[in-house]
DNA sequence: CACTTGACCTGTCCGC
DNA sequence: TGCGGACAGGTCAAGT
């Protein structure tokens, strides 16, 4: 496994850390709330000193708090950032995975103190993640939660969300003539999706990442339509992809980058039978600026 | 209007 | 060995 990825959380990595801190948080008070590096944290924080953890949800990557006093704490974690908690809440911690960047460390930018000596920690290496506090009834009209696109798993959406349809789902790419994987990764038409899940998805569904959108017949689109369900499905089934600094808020690493199918798999032949047997080899391009994996033979334009 | 590129950051890796 | 540059990728702003 390499170390030179930053495999940012998507769905499935995200999905996990809040079940984590569903587990964790849910009871506790905030009874402070230090913060190291300014633009992490946007609000006023004696918002939510006092205030008891009621809940946690989830709107694509983005991950919601809700308090007892009215008040939410949003989270987009972008390409490094990491909750993590320590307190009794969490029987036996796990050895703190090396990603990890100390409790507290160089990275942490906020700490919330919780009562029953509990601390959850902010970690974020490259400052582009931002914690907002927002009263709760605000939380999904607001900002980027508003424009958001369907959730594209059943009986993962919070209330008030929208489920992708394989209806939906034609709609938007009949509409498009947007490179497919760029469309993917739209978080105003689908939430959720980053560059690890658009790529595997696409391969299991033998799609090339450059195909225009509105060009995918009614079969290639459902076919590509469960194929997104199934890899967001096993992400969350393996606790999200670890590579560089995504952990759980427990600390650990996933597992699902050891399911890579093509993402970043540069020069490695192609696992899908015919393929490999050929000696195909994965190729990557840059699309819209990201590095796109795909295999030239069974996804071809 | 649609699409592309750059900025935001910091650390790691690669080549000279 | 040291150093500079490319690269990693989510989102938004600015440019074409």
């Amino acid at each position: 496994m390499g170390f030179k990825l930053i495999t940012m959380p998507e769905l499935p990595e995200v999905e996990t850390i809040r079940s984590g801190l569903e587990k964790y948080l849910v009871g506790h008070k905030i009874e402070d709330v230090q913060i190291n590096v300014a633009k992490s944290f946007i609000g006023n924080p004696k918002e939510i000193i006092g205030a008891k953890i009621a809940g946690t949800r989830r709107f694509g990557k983005v991950l919601v708090i809700d308090l007892s006093n009215g008040f939410s704490l949003l989270t987009h974690l972008k390409l490094t950032g990491q909750y993590i908690y320590r307190g009794p809440h969490l029987k036996n911690p796990p050895s703190l995975s090396q990603k990890v960047f100390g409790l507290p460390g160089k990275h942490t930018r906020v700490i919330f103190k919780l009562d029953q000596n509990a601390y959850l920690y902010f970690n974020d290496l490259r400052k582009f993640g931002w914690i907002r506090v927002l009263e709760t009834d605000k939380v999904t009209e607001t900002g980027m939660i508003g424009k958001m696109g369907p959730e594209p798993l059943v009986g993962q959406a919070s209330s008030g969300q929208a489920i992708l349809t394989l209806e939906f789902f034609r709609k938007i790419l009949s509409k498009s003539k947007k490179p497919i994987k760029l469309l993917l990764m739209e978080q105003e038409k689908i939430s959720g999706i980053g560059n690890i899940y658009a790529n595997e998805a696409l391969w299991l569904a033998g799609i090339n990442p450059r195909k225009k959108s509105l060009s995918l017949s009614p079969s290639l689109s459902e076919k590509l339509f469960k194929a997104i369900e199934k890899v967001l499905k096993e992400g969350i089934k393996a606790g999200g992809a670890s590579d560089m600094h995504y952990v759980t808020a427990a600390g650990d690493e996933g597992k699902y980058q050891e399911h890579f199918l093509v993402y970043d798999k540069k020069g490695e032949i192609c696992s899908r039978p015919a393929c490999r047997q050929a000696g195909v080899k994965i190729e990557k391009i840059q699309l819209g600026g990201r590095g796109t994996y795909f295999c030239p033979i069974c996804q071809k334009l």
